[in-house]
RNA sequence: GGGGCCGUAGUCUAGCUUGGACCAGGAUGCAAGCCUGGGGCGCUUGUGAUCUCGGGUUCAAAUCCCGACGGCCCCA
């Protein structure tokens, strides 16, 4: 059997995204609060992996991690006044304690801006305090009002990984965010999601930013998904929360700021881009069972092939791999197959009476599935080869889907049909008037997500040799990008 | 912000239009046993539903009405 298919997975995503939430089990939604879920053990084992490759990558580029609470006093929330004015109606109160009422409301943090910047003013005197380059891995809460979807659209989002940095000079800050999009390319190329970077336009900004860049992907449905987001913060929030410090002149000066965040939808993407019709597929440095071992036990050989299963379980461990060893009883082994297939596990190995007689071993690879019959003793080495081709494999596989699903054309009707059709990206000409964009979106029904990003040159201007804006017919100055999103 | 659809064992679902023969049927799952075992085998037995919740109409409600909670879709 080779090559699974991904039929269900594109044409009903939405219903194979949630069967495989549930049924390996990830994250069970059944919780009776609109908007919020449990992460499962293995769910919680996938997004332990993803966490740690998000704290290294932060770490190895001079991130602290740190903790701050989960209330905000309400003078606090409302102190930048753009930031208050977009975070307002989604905003959880805690008014009481206990049947008393409190004297000043406490907000569950929709971010942690406003929580950390009057600490920031607290720690940050001198220049010598600078850069300060911190992140937490927190809960946040989000009154949305529309639809909910698990570990998507959550009014809890318990997977916010949010870095903030104060620098002393706009270059610095601008260089720093920068950094922020190499750290989180980085991290998404471990994962095997592409994505494209693209500054969102004025109207879309994080509130409170002087810009936004914006990580987003395709999702197997055409859906485009935001998985991360670079702010440049500029002097705003410091001047709100008069972070300052004193240059080698006596005068003082505001902070230059940036922020950035990821969420639990990083995960969602990941289960997502990579999975086929038999459920997960996971890149090895995330699967929370790398090798799973499966005895082909015939009546007679029970103890023979369960003891040399055990003998290659424990040469695996020794050799770094997470493995696990299905050995229960009454359950035939295809029924195994289909088990950890849904799970995801890169490699399976079978061992029945007939290897043991040839001292071979199956294995079998998740995303393939293709078999190959190895010598034991070059079991190791074998699965190790497997898995780096499994990650190059998707890693390649996902890359082309999703170049695939970016195309540039020049008319609002070409847009809305190539949506219509097959969702994904377009790529436009547009004048850059905010007005002219609220038309382009209704007429394309669709989302602007902005500007692409280049990394290389940091420019948002690609050449346009005289091409006319896809909306009014007026020169074009920038190439936008129009999806429907999440 | 406006409109619509839906909620029945762990999961999926029949029944609802036209109230009564439904102390709710099926599949899957789960448990025990037999048989098996290199891709979801088969058989037997068992288990599992306050029909989301609250109120109302009625002799009688899964079914009709109102509200809440939860899930989903469309439009702005």
């Amino acid at each position: 059997m080779t090559n699974p298919e991904r039929k269900v997975w594109s044409q009903e995503y939405s219903e194979w995204f949630h069967k495989v939430i549930a049924d390996v089990p990830i994250y069970d939604t059944r919780y009776p609060v609109k908007g919020t879920g449990i992460w499962m053990p293995f769910g919680f084992r996938i997004r332990k992996e993803v966490l740690s490759i998000i704290r290294d990558e932060l770490e190895r580029t001079g991130h602290e991690e740190v903790l701050f609470p989960l209330l905000i006093p309400e003078y606090l929330l409302s102190k930048e006044s753009e930031h208050i004015r977009n975070f307002e109606d989604e905003v959880y109160w805690v008014t009481h304690g206990g049947k008393t009422p409190l004297e000043v409301k406490l907000a569950l943090r929709p971010t942690s801006e406003t929580a950390m910047y009057p600490m920031f003013k607290l720690w940050i005197n001198a220049y010598s305090d600078l850069p300060l380059k911190i992140f937490q891995i927190v809960n946040v809460f989000r009154y949305e009002t529309k639809a909910t979807r698990p570990m998507i659209r959550v009014r809890e989002v318990s997977t916010f990984k949010e870095a903030h940095t104060a620098h002393a000079t706009r270059e610095e800050a601008e260089e720093q965010e920068r950094i922020g999009i190499e750290v989180y390319s980085r991290i998404f190329e471990r994962l095997k999601i592409p994505f494209l970077t693209t500054t969102r336009p004025d109207w879309d900004k994080f509130p409170g930013a002087e810009r936004s860049v914006a990580f987003d992907t395709v999702m197997p449905d055409g859906r485009v998904l935001q998985i991360g987001t670079v702010h440049f913060l500029g002097q705003g929030f410091a001047k709100a929360f008069d972070i300052k410090y004193m240059k080698s002149d006596g005068n003082y000066e505001y902070v230059w700021q940036t922020c950035y965040g990821i969420s639990e939808r990083a995960i969602a993407a990941l289960i997502s881009v990579h999975g086929d019709d038999h459920g997960l597929v996971l890149p090895s440095e995330v699967a929370p069972v790398q090798v799973v071992v499966i005895p082909i036990v015939y009546k007679g050989r029970e103890e023979e092939v369960l003891k040399r299963c055990r003998e290659v379980k424990d040469t695996l461990e020794r050799s770094g791999l997470r493995v696990a060893i299905d050995d229960r009883r009454d359950i035939t082994p295809g029924n195994k197959y289909y088990a950890w297939e849904m799970k995801g596990a890169p490699v399976r190995v079978e061992i029945g009476p007939r290897d043991l007689d040839n001292n071979t071993a199956v294995l079998v690879r998740r995303d393939t599935l293709s078999k190959t019959h190895v010598n034991v003793d070059g079991v190791v080495d074998e699965i190790r080869k497997i898995m780096i081709q499994i990650d190059e494999g998707l890693a390649e596989r996902s890359r082309e889907w999703m170049k695939s699903m970016v195309r540039e054309v020049e008319t609002i009707e070409q847009a809305k049909g190539e949506l219509d059709a097959r969702g994904g990206v377009v790529e436009l000409n547009w004048c850059g008037r905010t007005s002219c964009g609220e038309e382009l979106e209704k007429m394309i029904d669709a989302r602007i997500l902005g500007v692409p990003f280049d990394k290389d040159k940091g420019k948002n201007e690609p050449s346009l040799n005289g091409a006319k804006c896809a909306g009014c017919n007026e020169a074009a100055t920038k190439k936008i990008r129009v999806a429907r999103s999440y």
